[in-house]
DNA sequence: GCCGTTTTCGGCCCGACTGTTTTCAGTCG
């Protein structure tokens, strides 16, 4: 099925690309961002009335994404794919250039596709368009090819939300699948969904071809027909391969051997199968505790059984959520409405950090304003019953050379101040270094939101000198945050486990922007484990009171 | 198309940056 936000992205781009009706175009546009931030929760939100609330969601949107959900043709859409050449409608992908100069292409040049762009702008025909040089056709040609490198892949809530799908699919069909492969062990992108099915050749046929139209998410479907073996064959098709061969070679160890035939032990009369029920039993059988998903990635150690387990995070291990959004910036719901979700989502704490005054764009909030928010906030945690704490906070630009975005006193009156980059990030890597150690050691900055400012398949992360920004959070004494939004996961679980051995605590945060986002902890959770992160690593793993000590405990002038 | 009325029209996030200009349009966040 179509995605709500790309039918509205795809209808603002086609109205912005004719030039007609800028407003509606911004309108169709706007409404496509408010869905992105809304995340999963679209079809949900529609059908509770929830949608059409919102600010920016008025009767027309709210019936186009209700055809949208129903499968229903839209009108405004066909109109424009009636009178725009299909291949345009990618080139809104192409980043640094926007409609009107697509539309200057289109008119000027004849050029309908991205590869038919791509081919002019070697050919050099863009400089003398009017509007463009030589430095915009070298942006669009970047861009291109960077979108050639990016594309390929699937996103873990993209990945997740497949799976998902296709499994319900196959047991609404009788056929037992399990999931395999990069999307179990929660890697950040996979390249498809792997399914194991249990069944002969013919099973596994109608498996593939009962998923074949589903979605837009790649299946690859392997097939186990003996279900004695489906455990073994289940841990093999997860993998990693490293993984694997380190098991094998302890059964090895054993006279024995781990392949697809089976798991085969000695006990004294020669290497015999082992009858294994899932895979915690593979596990058992050669001594070992299971290692989880996540953690079944070559250089991770087996552990024995009797030799003490390192805990690895859970969900229910998260107290609260630090860095979050509401109305008062460019959040798509309310204080209220976001303290009733955390309260839903079994946390005891919601830190609220709107954007600050310097990024305008999403509406950061003057001195006045922010000021304004913190007796809300009190007032709120006064008469709050059961709730959940709201903390006060801000998510503050890091500003160019390091800085936060009020004055000290202003920042003295807040709990947490989560300092993030928003712009400036492709300056030069030393001057980043510089910039990312000097926010660090900021006495005011608690956290330093996504600092890479990667977006995963579409920007690449900011290259400056992680490990000495990391020493610098050491020295500083400020956490990292794990953003947990699916397209970021910044920092990765590399640069988490670097945090770790460092002693930096890794604040996972939802940067929610709505109710529902919240739910993306769990994307975070996954990454931290895959860290080998446990409770102790994880800032948010603090109970409020201890959180309070934290952040009061921390020098500032 | 959305919104909020000073309610049926007339505004629409707004400032920085870039590359193109010679005073600014387009794009981005």
């Amino acid at each position: 099925m179509a995605e709500v936000k790309d039918v509205l992205d795809k209808i603002g781009f086609g109205y912005g690309l004719l030039g007609e009706h800028p407003m509606r175009a911004r309108a169709y546009t706007n409404g496509a961002r408010i869905i992105k931030k809304l995340g999963k929760g679209v079809r949900a939100a529609y059908y509770d009335g929830e949608l059409g609330k919102i600010r920016g969601i008025g009767k027309g949107l709210l019936g186009t994404i209700g055809a949208v959900l129903e499968g229903r043709p839209v009108p405004q859409l066909a109109e424009l794919e009636e009178r725009i050449p299909a291949g345009l409608f990618e080139t809104r992908r192409i980043r640094g250039i926007g409609p009107s100069k697509i539309r200057a292409l289109w008119h000027e040049l004849g050029l309908t596709t991205v590869a038919e762009i791509e081919y002019a702008c070697n050919e050099n025909r863009l400089v003398d368009l009017k509007g463009f040089g030589p430095k915009t056709q070298e942006t669009v040609l970047a861009s291109i090819a960077a979108m050639r490198e990016g594309r390929e892949g699937l996103r873990q809530d993209q990945a997740q939300e497949g799976a998902r799908a296709a499994l319900q699919r196959l047991e609404a069909e009788g056929i037992r699948a399990a999931l395999v492969g990069d999307v179990r062990r929660g890697t950040e992108i996979a390249t498809s969904v792997d399914l194991l099915v249990l069944g002969d050749e013919a099973v596994q046929d109608r498996a593939g071809k009962l998923l074949a139209g589903e979605g837009t998410v790649p299946v690859t479907v392997t097939g186990c027909a003996d279900p004695s073996l489906f455990a073994v064959h289940t841990l093999l098709a997860t993998g990693t391969s490293g993984h694997i061969e380190a098991l094998a070679a302890r059964a090895g160890e054993r006279g024995g051997s781990l392949d697809a035939e089976g798991l085969f032990l000695d006990s004294g009369m020669g290497p015999h199968l082992v009858d294994c029920e899932d895979e915690d039993a593979v596990y058992a059988a050669l001594g070992l505790h299971p290692t989880p998903p996540a953690r079944r990635e070559p250089g991770v150690p087996l552990v024995g059984v009797g030799v003490a387990r390192p805990r690895l995070l859970r969900r229910e291990d998260l107290r609260g959520a630090l860095h979050n959004h509401t109305t008062d910036s460019d959040g798509i719901h309310g204080l209220e409405e976001m303290r009733a979700a955390a309260t839903a989502a079994g946390l005891e704490y919601l830190g609220i950090s709107e954007h600050s005054r310097t990024a305008a764009y999403a509406g950061g909030l003057p001195v006045d304003r922010l000021l304004d928010q913190v007796q809300r906030i009190a007032a709120m945690n006064d008469a709050r019953g059961d709730d959940a704490v709201l903390l006060t906070g801000v998510e503050s630009d890091i500003l160019r050379d390091g800085g936060l975005d009020y004055p000290d006193e202003i920042l003295a009156a807040l709990q947490v101040v989560v300092a993030s980059v928003h712009t400036r990030y492709s300056a030069d890597p030393d001057a980043m270094t510089a910039r990312m150690c000097a926010v660090a050691r900021n006495p005011f900055t608690a956290v330093v939101g996504h600092p890479t400012g990667r977006l995963l398949l579409g920007r690449p992360a900011s290259p400056y000198d992680v490990e000495a920004f990391l020493d610098a959070c050491a020295e500083g004494g400020c956490a990292v945050e794990l953003n947990a939004n699916p397209q970021r996961l910044d920092l990765d679980e590399v640069h988490c486990a670097m945090a770790k051995e460092r002693g930096v605590l890794v604040s996972i945060s939802p940067d929610a922007h709505s109710a529902q986002a919240l739910s993306h902890l769990d994307h975070g959770v996954v990454i931290a484990r895959r860290a080998g992160l446990g409770p102790d690593d994880v800032l948010n793993c603090m109970p409020l009171g201890q959180l309070e000590a934290w952040l009061d405990g921390r020098p500032r002038p």
